[in-house]
DNA sequence: TTGAAAGCGCTAACAT
DNA sequence: ATGTTAGCGCTTTCAA
């Protein structure tokens, strides 16, 4: 453990400023001469001096810090967004704090708070899926944190911000049109009704019915929790009914159902056709390959990014525009797991 | 976006010196009148005074933040990590900065350098598994980092200080002494040679294999790189050998083979047997579930922990003793892909 | 019971 | 071409 080596010490051994050193060090246009700029980077150099990040920010105001809010950093999904925002940071000079609210919403709120004490200039928050539309205490705290935020993949309505996020109604739509274009009629769901994400699903996968002219029926709707093990339990129920094919409306979802079909003995298209949603790198183990809504998390960070980066840009220069919103189209990648009823 | 409100805010209102308002918002044992604490605190609450830890930080040369350095948060063991160290940080009431590494040797020392120059009190290094036996960049970067550190999981040898992982060479060991003893004599071994986790555990298996008077044979043991399409293409080559049973020596390479398998038509453990290595949640879905070399996760993150936090303590105390490796040991669990042969 | 002053390490005006 | 001064927001002696 090496001891701390500051400005001012560089200073006095070159027998320069403080001002002098810190100029040459960050490059500043200044004219210092060729001669002392040689021998401050030298003496920097061998003494190994790092600039304290620290005091640099209480001046500047700037901690080239960002801070990001996950509901829970162990799921395939938000550990990739988590990577690409930590590089999409590097990239533009910031550190990415990453903070975990396991999906517990009176977490989300703390976080928001403990982030910007610890000076983050920026934010991205992904709420707490449990937390209601209009979750008071997050949106309270976010209104009043003195730094832009973007809330990302889920998102609060009614909190005038900058949002990203998957149209996840569409995806439903999309899921469920494809199994009725295939010529499927009994077309079972399996959601997490508990969550925002999967009601917006459900509420797509109805409009496709809709579209159809097929009549929902509230048996082939079945609700399961969010674990593996949930979604395995829920889908006994469908052994039940006459479905011919299932919505599988998350990625454990359709792993639950797959291990559940599997125990049963049926097949994937054969017996039961399935579309999936958020294929996690697990399930580039099925054969037949899933059929599933894909989200591309590189697309949602990148927009994520560019939209803090922006505001940070504009709140240097001046004057702020106006909160935007940006959604994003998931897209249904075909795999071998949907059968085509003939007519 | 609210503005900032500081202590001098906060003094300039209630009347009071800012040193009063410090003293009282952070229950120090001081003499201020109960009246002035009152209204102190009253203001602090309603102007939605947040301290400043950047200030704090610097006065106090405490950052009340910890760093972590990953090869790839994406892969289920390190987020996990992650999230546990996260966990115990704030528990301690620290901040968890979390950065990867992409598994890039030139990142750790990057990385191990703007984690301290932004003033973090200690840091959780996990090395690219690259990352030569004596790493040089990366040894040289932590010895002259002026606070405390752990090396988890991967390890640097040769560096004197405290470290925590697990015994991959036991692992090894175990999973193919548990096959020698269902029996089996042709044991193959599928191996990311490239990684110094990998070459452990080969060596592990070559050992059981010398204990049982088994002669190691080359052609036996498999080497693929580290991604699940990697280890299907590697496992090819098995049809090739006489192989009763596989020590598949990573997550991704038990993914791999067992796609690879099933491709081929052949049933786990009818045909083949297989002992996995760490077990990701991915492995749920199998039938049979899968004997398996598991690493508990939470294990590794306490002692770390443990270890870090204890360091912190003793550095404020004043002295500090000496540097402490601990090597946890994996645990064999067995599932039903081991077929039993009969002598 | 309370406050003034100094200073953490750095940067940014403003001298010289 | 280089130095001085002031101050970011906070804590911490030390003095009143």
């Amino acid at each position: 453990m090496a001891a701390k080596v500051t400005l001012k010490d560089i200073a006095r051994e070159v027998g320069l400023s403080p001002t002098a050193v810190s100029l040459v060090l960050n490059d500043r246009p200044c004219k210092i001469s060729e001669e002392s700029r040689r021998r401050i980077k030298e003496v920097a150099r061998r003494k190994r001096y790092v600039p304290n990040q620290i005091a640099r920010s209480l001046v500047t105001q700037r901690s080239q810090t960002i801070g990001l809010v996950v509901p829970n950093i162990e799921s395939r999904f938000f550990s990739s967004l988590a990577r690409r925002l930590e590089l999409g940071c590097r990239e533009r000079g910031c550190a990415l704090l990453i903070t975990n609210s396991d999906d517990a919403p009176g977490n989300d709120a703390e976080l928001v708070r403990l982030l910007t004490a610890r000076g983050a200039d920026g934010l991205f928050v992904v709420a707490s899926d449990e937390a209601s539309p209009a979750d008071h205490g997050l949106a309270a705290t976010l209104s009043q944190i003195p730094v832009p935020y973007v809330m990302v993949d889920r998102v609060v309505a009614g909190l005038p911000c900058d949002k990203v996020s998957f149209n996840n109604e569409q995806g439903g739509y999309l899921a469920c049109r494809h199994l009725l274009e295939a010529g499927h009629r009994r077309v079972a769901c399996i959601v997490n009704i508990v969550s925002q994400t999967g009601r917006e699903r459900l509420s797509g996968y109805l409009r496709a019915l809709r579209e159809f002219g097929v009549e929902p029926d509230p048996d082939l709707v079945l609700t399961s929790a969010y674990y593996i093990e949930d979604a395995y339990e829920a889908s006994k129920a469908l052994f039940s009914t006459d479905a011919t094919a299932v919505f599988a409306s998350s990625d454990n979802i359709a792993l639950g159902l797959l291990k559940r079909l599997y125990a049963r003995g049926l097949r994937v298209p054969r017996d039961v056709s399935v579309v999936s949603y958020d294929n996690s790198a697990a399930d580039v183990l099925f054969e037949p390959t899933l059929t599933s809504i894909e989200q591309n998390v590189s697309e949602l960070a990148d927009a994520a990014l560019d939209l803090l980066f922006r505001r940070l840009d504009e709140e240097s220069a001046g004057e702020l525009g106006a909160p935007e919103e940006r959604v994003l189209e998931p897209r249904l990648v075909a795999g071998e797991s949907v059968r085509q009823l003939s007519a």
